[in-house]
RNA sequence: GCGGCCGUGGUCUAGUCCGGUCUAGGAUAGAAGCUUCCCAAGCUUCGGAUCCCGGGUUCAAAUCCCGGCGGCCGCACCA
């Protein structure tokens, strides 16, 4: 029995987690988080956010955005195309192929090859006679690979939308509004934490692998002319784990470890803000108790990376049973999303860029012959002219040098405009923000953390959770129930929740026994009351990582947790 | 998706090969009470399993057969 069935077991027996829907057999992917789950993961989250977004307020902010979102969504994104995958297989030399590709490189175009059902591209292939590429063998039927999870919006079923497989485009198509009344200005950062999903083909690997999961996303917009990263002295010298494209390419296993700064110099690392999350990661992720040695980045060759992405490292984490396992993905999206959006929604998703100094640049305009126009056109002068105002200059200057040309219904001949350089004071330019991208799987995290806390000590389970994401903070407990203790303890409990703190009551079992449970929730203090609670005013603190006890008056109760959890 | 192994109270497990003695045993966890009083002590009592689901064979199925679902391992896949 390994850690992972170790974990499993608990999970189940504690209320952390268990498949989804098991009273149905369960489904694979599909996770549900219990009572002690749901607040480690809240906590996670929290964490996340703290460290993420409010700690860089001003720069970073969290927005909500539906998952559920229309195709064009999703066509723009790139994912319709690339999420999709129609693959046939070699019955003979079993070698894979995507099924469109190999049809129209084999008969050449075929019209609607897009839209076309499994089955109408399985009798294509039938028909023309499709063959395998590499042995002229036969090939099975298609199967489809989708990634993305396909519904309808109202009751009609041309109205199709999908389930986002990433936070990220609703801080896309967002990122222009956003800006507007952020006060315009760059570097910004969008932030997202919620579900999305991914109909995998096999999920396996229980919370490792899902296939609705919640993720923890900042998009990081800034200026490509300005990468700098403004806060990159705070974590200069954190040191990163790399195991850069061209070590995995020449096959190395060992990462190298550099400072943030050295990553740069040396270019392992394309852009600032990138590295500087990759520095947050790995704070981040030591304080869920992953320690640094059993953390690296890894850079995904070309071929691996998603279509969107220049430059991608995964951040891995070792796990006793799963092997390095990605926990975060690092992205430079460049303006590739943006880019995508303006182009498929016709929305100016650019920026305006100031210039230092005004610069002179020569501009050509337009100035219409009204003489000609009106010759030819009468009263329809005033439309013709509205219409060569209307276009663009450079354009329509280089159409009329081949002669007339039709705009809006309206012959315009070249004898209509004439055409003449001017200077111009331009203050700026226009451009699209690059991205990059941190993205994190808040249930491997959750997972994480449990099997970075599970220990066991006199064959009992502790799970030594940090304190800032344990589901409970504090135990009370009754050294006896009688004597007033059990009052008095339950009195000391109800301060407590007051207080604001996740804290439990236990008074059934032996004393032993009631930490022990406490123990195995990750509840990193219990507070117990005894006969010389009753003479003193003072209750025994009990932490869950030495089982050393101390003595502190209740009185100071509150300033102690206050204390004990602000520095974790 | 392919191949192998597997699925019994909340959890772990005995029983499956060789059908009946299993109205399914044990341990642990849980609840109530007594007792003890600082690390899962003890005693009593209680609840909890249509033996993953569906079908078949049989006088009789947890047990044999088929299908499904789920899990693990290997291969493939993993924007």
């Amino acid at each position: 029995m390994d850690k992972y069935d170790k974990i499993v077991e608990l999970g189940r027996r504690r209320g952390f987690f268990w498949p989804s829907s098991e009273i149905y057999g369960g489904v694979a992917g599909f996770l549900d988080f219990g009572p002690m789950g749901a607040m480690l993961k809240r906590n996670i989250e929290r964490r996340w956010r703290e460290v993420f977004i409010h700690r860089h307020h001003g720069l970073v902010y969290e927005i909500e955005t539906p998952v559920i979102m229309p195709a064009k969504v999703f066509e723009a994104s790139g994912h319709v195309e690339n999420f999709t995958d129609v693959i046939v297989e070699c019955m003979q030399c079993h070698k894979r192929f995507r099924a469109d590709h190999l049809i129209l490189e084999q008969i050449g175009d075929v019209q609607g090859i897009e839209g076309m059902t499994t089955e109408e591209l399985d009798a294509l292939i039938l028909e023309r006679g499709v063959r395998c590429s590499e042995c002229q063998g036969q090939l099975s039927k298609i199967s489809k690979f989708n990634l993305l999870f396909r519904t309808n919006i109202g009751p009609y079923s041309e109205n199709v939308a999908y389930l986002r497989p990433e936070a990220a485009q609703g801080m896309f198509v967002n990122f222009k509004g956003i800006f507007n009344s952020m006060r315009e200005r760059l570097p910004m950062g969008l932030a997202q934490i919620g579900k999305v999903a991914r109909n995998e083909i096999s999920p396996r690997q229980g919370p490792i692998r899902l296939r609705e999961f919640t993720i923890m996303e900042v998009e990081f917009f800034f200026d490509p002319r300005s990468p700098e990263c403004t806060i990159i002295d705070d974590v200069a010298d954190v040191k990163l784990r790399l195991l850069t494209e061209e070590m995995v390419k020449s096959k190395a296993l060992e990462p190298v470890q550099v400072s943030v700064s050295e990553a740069l110099k040396e270019g392992y690392i394309k852009t600032e803000w990138l590295a500087y999350f990759m520095a947050l990661s790995t704070k981040f992720i030591s304080e869920l108790g992953a320690p640094v040695e059993s953390q690296m980045f890894i850079g995904k060759p070309p071929e691996e990376r998603a279509h969107y992405s220049a430059q991608t490292f995964d951040q891995l984490v070792k796990l006793e049973r799963w092997g390095w396992v990605e926990v975060s993905g690092h992205a430079y999206r460049t303006d590739y999303d943006l880019s995508r959006h303006m182009q498929y929604s016709g929305q100016d998703m650019s920026v305006f860029r100031k210039f230092d100094a005004p610069r002179k640049v020569k501009v050509f305009a337009a100035k219409p012959k009204v003489d000609a126009i009106s010759a030819d056109h009468g009263k329809n002068t005033g439309k013709v002219l509205s219409v060569i105002k209307g276009a663009d200059v450079s354009m329509l200057r280089s159409k009329l040098s081949s002669g007339p040309v039709e705009i809006e219904g309206v012959l315009i001949k070249p004898e209509y405009v004439e055409f003449y350089e001017k200077e111009e004071a331009q203050t700026g330019e226009r451009f699209i923000p690059h991205v990059a991208e941190p993205s994190f799987g808040a249930d491997r995290l959750t997972y994480l953390a449990l099997e970075c806390a599970y220990s066991e000590r006199e064959d009992r389970v502790v799970l030594r959770l940090p304190p800032s994401i344990a589901p409970v903070s504090v135990s009370v407990f009754p050294l006896v129930n009688r004597d007033g203790i059990r009052e008095k303890a339950y009195c000391i409990y109800r301060d407590l929740k007051d207080a604001g703190l996740i804290a439990e009551f236990d008074d059934s079992g032996s004393i032993g026994r009631r930490y022990a449970r406490a123990d195995e929730i990750g509840c990193p203090l219990a507070i117990t009351v005894d006969y010389e609670s009753l003479q003193n005013d003072t209750v025994t603190i009990r932490h869950r990582d030495t089982w050393e006890q101390q003595r502190v008056p209740i009185g100071e109760l509150k300033g102690f947790l206050k204390g004990f959890f602000s520095m974790r």
